[in-house]
Parts: structure tokens; sequence; C-alpha cells
DNA sequence: ACACCTGTTGCGGGTTCCCGCAACTGCGTG
DNA sequence: CACGCAGTTGCGGGAACCCGCAACAGGTGT
């Protein structure tokens, strides 16, 4: 079995590189590169069943890399560790897994046992995996403080700037309907302003929502590039 | 000598505590911090002269620590180490770095040399030292594209979600001015819509901002912890 | 069939925002 | 001093935003 490493931090690397070829035996060969960019030139010939992907790099981050990998080999299984627990991470995974495929997320802070256990749950077996830190953003059934797929979509117009009349363009919604998103919007990232002045809900949303982590950097730039594609395209 | 280091990665602690221990023979005695708070809990009455310092950490940030440490210890050198060329934590130090202190700043992926120099240069030396990759940031001549004192004050407001009314008041501003700030606020950041439909100026500044490291998530939670504290004071 | 609940849409008005225009204040220069 | 230049302030209007109210559609339970 060849497994790829792709994590440019050095000590990181180095640590992951040793649990995989201490712990898993079946493993013949073990390739790193070191940014996400190195990450899919090496996929896209290499024959990889499976991947470590960090998701924080400079040069194509690991959800990006992720995504092209898969358009290419959909069965691959990959296994993210990162530093952070994002709701804005799992939300990027969960909308580019392909059906075949599995995937995992472990949190760099996770004992080598809990890392392990993961490796082999999700390289070898084809499980799911996700750290429980993470879970608890999945449960739907949640009312409140959860949001749904298309308040998920506004919120990434309104985190781009765009004004109510071309989100309700490009969501095929109607003008009032966006800005009750809007409010439910609110509602949810905890934007109020009961004590202290009044506020500027839109920018307060978007503060709200990257304190929550419902919204990172990441997300914002793969937002960017999506818009600007969809901009072209009229 | 005495060393602090602050530092929760538990890869990146046991390299800076081994380059330390190798390079600098005149330290007596190095402690290990695993986060913010307990830094500051060591520092109190450890009589640290010197402290290596990470930036993201949980329960308490590095810059949110090193205040309070330089607040009762203002001579103590500090020395930054971040994964991270953002514009908005150097802005965030040399808000608050004593007269009579010292500083740097250096990257996780410098060299080990590199590190070296730094060490030496600010905790034996007390110089004052940036990367730079961050040095850039500085220079205050250029008259577009660098924030000056007003403007970002008036920029970490309009993060908060505060309105024009709220922002006057709190420094000390005419409305208008306030707008005026906003307009150039705008401007240096890159806000325009000039391809593609109109945008929300003021959400689209926040984003700006954050994609290009004028803000960090550690900016917007002390400025919100700046801004709870004011409104109690009214 | 009925009542009911949730989500969508239009309308209207009060507020905030964006910004052009013009007046005014310092401050340095010829 | 007159002049210009940069930063500040007030005024006003058009656009965008926030949101209550009401109507309507589709799905559920009795």
């Amino acid at each position: 079995m060849k497994i790829l490493v792709v994590e440019d931090d050095q000590f990181h690397a180095r640590y992951i590189l040793d649990v995989i070829s201490e712990e898993l035996p079946e493993v013949t060969e073990t390739v790193h590169a070191i940014n996400g960019a190195e990450g899919e030139a090496e996929a896209r010939d290499g024959g990889f069943e499976a991947i470590v992907m960090d998701l924080q790099m400079d040069h194509r981050n690991g959800i990006d890399a992720a995504r092209t990998i898969w358009s290419h080999h959909p069965q691959t299984r990959i296994l993210f560790w990162s530093n952070y627990a994002d709701e804005a991470y799992l939300r990027g995974i969960s909308r580019i897994v392909p059906e075949e495929s599995a995937y995992g997320y472990v949190l760099k802070t996770a004992s080598r046992d809990r890392l392990k256990l993961a490796l082999r749950a999700v390289l070898y077996e084809g499980q799911i995996m996700v750290s429980r830190e993470l879970y608890q953003f999945q449960r739907q059934g949640q009312p409140s403080s959860a949001l749904d797929k298309s308040e998920y979509a506004v919120l990434l117009d309104l985190a781009l700037g765009l004004q109510d009349k071309i989100i309700a363009e490009r969501q095929n919604l109607s003008l009032r309907t966006v800005q009750n998103r809007l409010l439910s919007l609110y509602d949810k990232l905890g934007v109020s302003d009961e004590d202290g002045p009044a506020l500027n809900k839109r920018v307060r949303a978007l503060n709200c929502a990257m304190r929550n982590k419902a919204l990172n950097l990441q997300t914002l730039e793969s937002a960017e590039a999506e818009y600007q594609r969809w901009c072209k395209a009229h």
C-alpha cells in the first residue's frame, strides 16, 4: 500500500511519517509532499490509495488539494489532520467528499493511539471517522444554532460582501427571502444588540461567524474564487 | 539566566527547548508553559529576564499574555515566534511593547541559524528584531496601502460591527470624518466593485482586511474584549 | 375537510450607509 | 500676507438595509 503525506510543518511531518512506518506495517511506500500544490502533483499519477492531509498550508490548502485529487481519483481515502476544530473545515470537507470514498478528521493534539486508530480505520477500513470535538457540528436535528445548507450558502455570500439583490439572484430566491435568511442567521450567530448600542448586523454577522469558527480564512478564499468564476459566467 | 518558553505545540516546544539548551550556554534554567494562562502564572513570580512566546494558543493567546506580563515586568525581553506573518500580530505587539523592553518576531519556518541569531539578539542584547517578511508593514512613509493609527482604530470598530455614530463617539470624531476614514479604508484595503456588481463596502472591508492579514481572529477577540469594557464604562 | 405550521413572497416605512458638494480650519511656503 | 494643500465638518439625497405585517403555498396531523 502506498501512502501520500501532505504536510508543511517539518516536525509534524516527521512525526506522522514515524507513526506510519511504525504502526502500519502494510504500507510499502510513503511519499511526503510539503504543500497542497505538490500534493496534487504527486497524487495525479502516483497511484496512492490513501492520503494524510494537513489543512492549513501555503500554496494550496488541504481542502482545495483534496477536491482536485478526488475529482481525478474519487476512491482515494483521505485522513485530514489539523490544528483546529473549525466547523468551517468540516463543512468544506463534507461538501466535496465523493460517495465512493472515505475520510477522517483528527486533531493534531490527539494522542498517538487516537491517531493510529484513525489511520487504520480510514485508510485501511474505509470508515468515516470524525473527531468528537467536531462531531457536534454535524447533528442536524438541532433547531437552533445549526445552520442548514441554504443558510450557510447565504452566509458565504454575505461574507463576500454581496448585497441582498445579488445574493437573491445567485441563490434563486426572492429578495425578501434572502432577508429572512439573514434574519435567522443573525439569530443563530448570536448577533444581537441587547446590551450596548445598535450594531451593523451584517458586519457583526461576519465577525460572529469567524469567532464561532463557522467561517475561516480558507472559506473566505475559496468562496471568493467561486464568486469570481460565477461573475465571469454571468 | 532564566528563560520561560510558552508554546502549546509539543513538537515545536521540544525543538525550541533543544535549541536553547544547545546554543545558549548562559541559560541556567528553562521553564516550559503550555499556554498563555500558564505562562502568565509562571512569569508573575518566576523572575524571568527573557521569554520565548508562541502567538496562537488556546487559553490566552501570546499577545494577551505578553501584555499582562509586561504590565508587571516591563523590562522582560520577549521573542515571539509564530507560524504566520500577519500584519495584525505585529500591530498588536507594537501597541503593547514597553519603552524599557526589547522584543523580536521570528517565523517558525526560519532556519535554526536565524532562530539562534534572534534568540541572542533579543534575549541577550536587548535588540529589536523583526523578521523581514513582516518588516514591510512597519514602513510608515508609504502613502497608500499603509493604514495609519487612526484608520486602524476605525477599522477595528468597523470589524466589531459598530455603526458610524458609535465609532464617532468612541474615537471623538464627527460622523462625517468617520465616514471619510471609512472611504480611505475602502480604498486602501482594495474594496472596489469595478468588475461585477456593487458590493456592501462595509462587509467587504472586513473580508479584505482578513484576507490581507491586516486583521486576524485574535485581533477580533481582543477588540471585542476592549469594546465590552468600554460599554460598561459608558 | 379542517386547522395548523413552516417557509416564501410583496409592500411599506424608518434607519443607516455611501458619498458629492461646499465651507472651514490649521500649517507650511513663496 | 496670500496661497495652496490636507484634514475636518455639515448638509442633503439616493441607495441599501432591517423588519413588521399580511397573504399565500405546501405539507402534517386529527
